[in-house]
DNA sequence: CATGAATGAGCTTTCATTCAT
DNA sequence: CATGAATGAAAGCTCATTCAT
C-alpha cells in the first residue's frame, strides 16, 4: 500500500520518525495552528532547520503524521478484520481495532480528532484521501456482508460506512476531550452492540 | 433560555448580526485560522475596526457564532422534539431536526464541523460547554425513554447520546466535505432507521 | 501678551475651558501619548467629536494647555515678582511663585514636567517658545540685578536663568513623581536660600 | 556593579549592542513614541524581527538603553568623583563628569532628557530606580561633606541632591534643545561655581 | 548532515479623526 | 452645536522558512 516515496537510510529513517513523534506530541498539546515549528523541534530534540531536511514544512508534517498513522492502522488491522468469519464479526473486529488503536496513543488520537477535522482547509486532497480510504474499506466490508445477506441491504454501503465511522469517531473524540480517565477500549462491547443492532437484518421497530 | 447579555439598540443589534453572518461565511470559506479579521470585515461589509466595537476579537467572534447557533437550534427545536409521542419518535424528530437545521446553512454547518472541532485548543470552556449542552439534552431524551421502557436500557444515556450524535455528526461532516451536491435532509429516513434499530429494545443478533 | 486668537462667545469659552481641564486631568493620569482622545472626552464630559469643534487635534490640545498655563502664570505673577525691592528679593519671589503655582495644581504640574519635556519632538516651535519665554524673563531679572550690582556678574544671564530654572524644575519634578505627600511650597525657603547663595555676589570658596 | 543578567556569546553581545545603539539614534531623532520598531531596525541595520530575539519589545529597549547608560556612567565616574580630596572638589568632579559624559553623546543625552522624563508613565519601577540611583549617590556625597563640615548643613542631603541635579540637568536639556552648536563641557566652570556657592558654608546674604 | 540566528511578510489590534444624524 | 458610530491607516509583534557556518 504505502510504498515510502523515498527509500531512506536507516539512520535517516530513524531521524524522520523521531521528528514525526515529536510533531504528534506537539500537535496534540496545542493543536496544529498554535504549534510552532520550534515547538516541534524542541519536542523532537532537533534543531528547527533539521525539520526542513526531512519535511517540506509544517503542512507536510501534519499530512505525513496522518498518512503514516492510517497506513500503520490498516497494515496492522486489515488482516485481523478480514479474518472474522461472518460480516457481523468483521464489524465487531473493526470496532475493536478502531478503539484499541486510538486508545493506545492518546496524542495521536488527539491529532486525528482535532487537526484532521481542520485539515480540509489546507491539506485539501491529502485530507480527503485519508477520509476516503477509511470509508471505502468500511463500505467494502458492508457491501460484502450485504451480498452475503448477513447485513441489512436497505442502505447504501457508503451511508452505512459513514454512520459506523461516526459512532466510533465520536467515542474517540469524547474520550480525547474527556477530563476523566478511562480506557477507550472499555467501550468496545457497547459500540459493537450498537453497530450490530443497527446493521444486522431484522425489523426496525416502528 | 438565552438572556442576551447586553440589551443592544436595534441598530447595534443589526450591525452585530451583520458581522456575525460575515464571520460565518468567512470561517466556512477558509477555516478559522486562515481567516483574517480583514476577511471577516470585507465579508460583512464593514471596516476592520468596526468589528472590535462589537466583539473582543477573533476568538470571541467564533465563540459567539457557535453559541448563537446552538441557542437558536434548541430554541427552535426543543419543543418540536419533545412533542413526539414516544421515545423512538422523539429520537426520530431529533434526527430530523439536526439534519434539517444543518442542511439549511452549509456555511454554518461547515463552521460547526470544522472549527468547533478545533476549538478546544483555544476556546476551552466555551467549546466544552457547547458539546456538553448538546449531549446532555440527548442523554436526557434517552434516559426518559429508558425509564419508559421504550429504549433499551443496557447502555448509559451518555454513551447512547455520544453514539447517536456521532452518527448525525458524521453525516453532516461528509455532506460538508462532499463535492457532490445533495440535500442533507434526504438522509433523514436512513439515519432515523439506523438510530432506531440501535436504540429500540430487541435482541441484538449475535 | 496672549490676544486670544478667536474671541469666543462666553458659552463657547466655558466649553473650551471645560475641555482643557479634562485634558489636563487625562494627560496627568496617563501621559500625553497614552491618553486617548476619548479619555479626554470622558474626563471633560463631552463627546469625542466635540473636541474637534474647539481644537485642531490632540497635539493642539496639549499646546493650548501649556500656553494657557504659562500665560496665566505670568499674568498672575509678573507684577508680584517685579514688586520686589531688590534683585535678590525678586528672585525670592520668583522662586516662591514658581513653587506655589505648580504646587496648587498637581495635574497641571505633571503635564508640565512630563509632557512638556517630550513635546519638542512634535510641538516644535510651540514647545520652544514656552521654554524661551520663561527663560527670557528670568534672564531679564538677572541682567537687571547684575547691572544694579546686586547679583554677581561673572556668568551670563541666560546661564544663570537656566540654572535657576533647573533648580526649581527639579524640585517640581521630584514632587510630582514622589509617592510621599508633602506641600511643594514648603520647599520655598530652601530653594530661595540655594538660589541666593548661588547668585548673590560674594567669594566662592575655592 | 552590573552583573550582566545573561552571559551572552560575544557574537550575541555585539548584536545586542548594535541594536542598542540603533535605538539610541532612533529615539533621539524622533522621541520614543514616534519611533517605530522598524525605524530602530533600520537604524541598527537588522530586520525588525531580530530585535525581538534580544529584547522583549520597545519598552524593554528603552529601559535597557537607560539602565546601560547609567551603569556605564557610574562605572566610569564613581572612582573619579570619590578621588576628590575635599567635598567641594568632589562636587566639582561630579559636575564635570555629568557634563562631560552627556556632552560626549548628544543622542544619548537627548534620550535622557526627553524620554526618561516621559517614562514614569510606562516604565514605572525601572524609571524610578534610575532617578533614585542618581540622587542617592549625590545625596551620599553631600551627607559626607556635611559631616566633615565642608558643606553647609542647613538642608537635607536629598534636597541638595535634587537641586544640584536640577542645575546640571537643565544645562543638558538646554544644550540638547539648542539650535546653536557649543560644547556642553564648556559650561563646567560656570556650573561648578554655581553649585559651590550654593553648597559651601558661608553666610547667605539676606 | 545539523544547526539556530536572522529574516520579513503577514497578522491582529488600536485609536485619531470624520461626518451623518 | 453636539454626538458617537464608523473608519482605516498605522504599528507592534510572531513565526515559518532560509542559509551561512
Amino acid at each position: 500500500m504505502s510504498s515510502g516515496p523515498k527509500p531512506l537510510s536507516p539512520r535517516a529513517d530513524a531521524r524522520r520518525r523521531q521528528i514525526l513523534e515529536g510533531a504528534i506530541r506537539a500537535f496534540a498539546a496545542r493543536g496544529f495552528y498554535r504549534t510552532r515549528v520550534s515547538d516541534i523541534a524542541k519536542s523532537a530534540g532537533v534543531a528547527d532547520g533539521t525539520i526542513y531536511l526531512y519535511f517540506e514544512g509544517k503542512d507536510d508534517l501534519l499530512a505525513q503524521v496522518l498518512r503514516q498513522a492510517l497506513d500503520s492502522f490498516w497494515e496492522r488491522g486489515e488482516e485481523y478484520v478480514r479474518a472474522g468469519a461472518t460480516a457481523p464479526e468483521r464489524l465487531d473486529r473493526l470496532v475493536e481495532l478502531h478503539l484499541r488503536y486510538m486508545g493506545e496513543d492518546r496524542n495521536l488520537a488527539t491529532v486525528f480528532q482535532v487537526d484532521l477535522r481542520h485539515s480540509p482547509h489546507f491539506l485539501g486532497e491529502v485530507s480527503r484521501r485519508i477520509f476516503r480510504d477509511y470509508l471505502e474499506r468500511v463500505a467494502g466490508l458492508v457491501a460484502e456482508g450485504q451480498s452475503q445477506r448477513q447485513l441489512r441491504g436497505d442502505l447504501t454501503p457508503r451511508q452505512a460506512a459513514h454512520m459506523i465511522f461516526g459512532v466510533l469517531d465520536q467515542l474517540v473524540t469524547s474520550w480525547v476531550l474527556s477530563q476523566r480517565n478511562y480506557r477507550l477500549e472499555s467501550l468496545t462491547p457497547v459500540a459493537q452492540d450498537f453497530v450490530r443492532r443497527a446493521m444486522v437484518s431484522g425489523s426496525s421497530a416502528t
